[in-house]
Parts: structure tokens; sequence; C-alpha cells
DNA sequence: TTCTGGATATGACGGAAATCACGGGGCCTC
DNA sequence: GAGGCCCCGTGATTTCCGTCATATCCAGAA
């Protein structure tokens, strides 16, 4: 049922990692070690399934490092961009019910805490302050959705992928001292298509102009923003 | 603050309707009490803003009868349409900040119970039940933003409107004597081109078009799905 | 009545983007 | 090194769809 390398990581590696998530923010100590000596990190390579759509949810996860991406089958949107420090699974856990998405590694190495269900079910019940914690996350996941539906009602493609980096940029990105920004990501052509819903040629075409115009350049260590505000105004200009 | 017009409703009314909805199931009789005696009823027009984004998130509702749209400042996009015994607003009071979009009377008359910030909050401190109920919504939340992210993946135009009306059909359809479908919803051409992220002569022309196909007819009680299957297999042909 | 505004249609047209087709460059395995 | 695959980039062509313009119907206001 775990798919993915299992990890012999140092029980403080785990709980380390686990306290840094935005999950256990405010949460007490104790709640914390409780849930940390159930935890399990598991390593997974680029395109390798964490899980798929459908299977009985019997664990989530906090991403120690690297990026996931959670896919809808079917249609084979990407509905989510997860990275460090962010959860996921937890709808399914909730709500009850299999996973609703399919869960795939975006990046090299995709280190995982993995939470077993009944643990998390059952911590939630017992500790108020992890039932806040978790629906803080709930919160957050909605409004990256609500973000994402919005990405995807810009316009036209040009609009798309710029109102896109401008989110990612928000989400991972980091200022450079020339006065550009990076969002140090290593996204496919494809994933980026299917993130703005348009075809692979599409975008590599609108990715290649910009690079032309040397807006945004596509370098190992993820995409460098040259030029940020006009990036902004061409997205639609709204304030952040 | 509080826009819309009061209603002189019986307090059993009130506590009927708010035991109905979804957000309620499970919940000990005497909370819901407690929470139906601060509640209030309120009354929209078609079209009147129940909130706007960025406004101080003082209160949630519960629908009792009638749909609300929620709208994303700029884009217009519409994020999700809601319906009787659904709520909303739950995301900005568990989350802290201010509502993240609009609210909009959707049909005629909208009729919603008011409940106070401060009360649920307090209210899921004090409840776990209640905390169990609200975290199931926003999993509902998180679901159908989803689904709506499926939706606006499909492709062209017209599947994205087939697999729109598909999903109000999952949502608020039912099934007629002669093997037609209904979906009693009163949306502007307008307003399905927004759920859609079209141009309203798009989808004005997609829709008459099929409406000389005897696929999908509208009426003064909503849409009339004259063809499911043939509606299905247009939108992707996926199961359900 | 007449005048307005809004929702629903339909046509013409141009540009945007999907589709089809091809080539080059890494990176792996054999 | 030869073969494979995957990712990136490009061109040509067709289809879709957004834009602009116009007409009708209807509800409500003057």
């Amino acid at each position: 049922m775990l798919k993915g390398e299992p990890m012999t990581a140092p029980r403080e590696h785990v709980e380390r990692s686990l306290r840094a998530s935005h999950l256990f923010q405010g949460v007490e100590s104790e709640t914390c070690t409780t849930l940390a000596s159930n935890a399990v990190a598991r390593r997974y390579k680029r395109g390798e399934y964490v899980w798929h759509e459908g299977e009985e949810a019997t664990w989530m996860a906090v991403i120690a490092s690297g990026l996931v991406k959670i896919i809808r089958r079917g249609s084979g949107a990407i509905v989510a961009l997860l990275g460090p420090h962010e959860t996921f699974g937890e709808l399914a856990i909730v709500g009850g019910g299999p996973y609703s998405a399919d869960a795939v590694a975006a990046t090299k190495n995709v280190e995982l805490l993995c939470l077993d269900a009944q643990a998390v079910r059952s911590t939630i019940d017992t500790r108020p302050t992890f039932a806040r914690a978790i629906e803080r996350t709930l919160v957050a996941h909605g409004r990256s959705l609500q973000d994402k539906i919005q990405i995807m009602s810009a316009g036209s493609v040009e609009k798309r992928l710029a109102a896109l980096l401008r989110h990612l940029f928000d989400r991972f990105g980091d200022d450079l001292e020339d006065g550009s920004s990076i969002v140090p990501v290593n996204l496919s052509r494809a994933e980026l298509a299917s993130l703005v819903g348009a075809t692979i040629e599409t975008t590599i075409r609108t990715m290649s102009r910009w690079h032309k115009e040397h807006l945004v350049s596509t370098q190992p260590e993820g995409f460098v923003l040259h030029d940020f505000t006009r990036l902004i105004d061409m997205a639609g200009g709204e304030a952040a």
C-alpha cells in the first residue's frame, strides 16, 4: 500500500521536519512528539505515484522537501502543486472516503513524512489545538484552489501563464540581488501547460517568446523572472 | 454591515432550517438550539450582494432557499455556486482575515440564516461535534472546488459547458418521467459563461445549437436535459 | 404610449490557439 | 556507438472562439 522508498531517517530528523511544517504551528509539543513517533519518512523519485485516486485513504503526508502535484484522474488536470512544509491527503482523512485525486512526485527527490490516518483522526478528537491546525490546513487548501480557479479564468493563455508564474512566485519565489526574481521550481513545459489548461505547444511558444523578450528564462534552478512588473500587468495588473 | 432585508421569521422556522442544513447533521440538539438562538434570517433579491471581498468576516451563512454565487473580484470568475442546505463564509471565519470573495444572490429570492462569527468560533472551541461538522463543510468545499477546476480543464467550450451541466445535475438535478432530466436552476447565459470561463456569445451559440439539436432546452423552471447520455460523452464520457 | 435597459440571439471577421508534422538535443540502456 | 525515449522548439494549417455590430423580445419606468 505504501509506495516509495522507506527511509532510515533518525527520529529527531522526522520530528524536526514535522515541527517545521505549517500544520504543526501552534500545536503543543507533546502532541507533536506523539504523532512524530508514529510517522514514517519516505522518499520518491520524480514521476513516482504517492497514491492513486480512488484508493482507500490510510495516511496523509507532510512534505519535508520537494514538490508534489495533485492530479485529477480523467481530465489530467493538475489540481494543486504543493511544496515543503505543506500537507496533503487530509481532505480524504477528514472527509472520509477514498483519495479524491492522484498524488505524484514533481521533483527529483521528494521526502514525505507519512502520518497514519487513524492516528490523525484520533488526535483530532483528543487534541483541540491539533484540530484547529487541521482546520487551518483545510482553509489554506481551499484558498489555494480558489487562486487556481482565478488563474484559469484569467483569459488568454498568455495571461494565464503570467498569472501562474506570479502565483508560483508568491508561494515559492525569492528575490535576487540584480532585481530579478527566481521561482526555484523545475516544472516541465507539459506541467506548465496542464496548470494553465493549454496545450504544450502554445505554452512552449509563449515561454520561448518571453525568453526572447528577456522577460523570463528557464534555468536549471527554476524560472528566473527578469521583469516582474511587466509580467504582473500582463497577468491583468491586479494588486497582490 | 449586514445587508439584505431582515426577516421576521419565527424562531422555530430558523431552527428547523438550520437542522436541515448539511452543517448541522450529527450535531447534538443542544448545540444546534444555542446557535439558532443567535441566528438571524435575511432575505436577498437577485443580484444583491451578501458581502464583498475584503470586508471583515463577521458572520457566515446557511442557505435556507435560493442560490448564492461566490465571485472572485478582479477576474470576475464564479468560484462556487451554492444551494439550499449548504453554507458559505466559514472559510473566512475559521481561517481568519477578511472574506476572500464576493457573495451574491443568484436567484429571485434567497433566504439566509446568519451565524455570528464569534458565536461560531466559540462553539468550535467548546463543542467537538460542531468542530467536526465545520471540518466536513471545509472538506466539501474543497472537493467542490476541485470539481470546478476539472470542469474548466475539460478542453473546448462545448466540453466545459457539457461538464458544467452534468455537474449541476449531480448537485441539483432531478429525473423526469419522460426520461429527460431537469436542473431546476435559473442561470443566465452570462452566468453560465462565467462558470465555464468563456464569453457570453460563445455560450449562447453553444446553448442555442444544442437547443436546435433537441439536447438541452432552457425553460422558466431551469435547464431541461433531453438526452443526458449524449451530453455526458460530449463532456468527455467519464464515469460519474 | 414611448423610452429605456437588460437578456437573448445571430452574423461577420480576425486573431488566438489547437492540431499535425518535423527536427534537434540530452540521457539512458543495450 | 547505436538505438531508444523524453523534453524542447518550430513551422504550416485549420479550427475555434473572442470581438464588434446589430436585431428582437420583454419588463419596467416615465
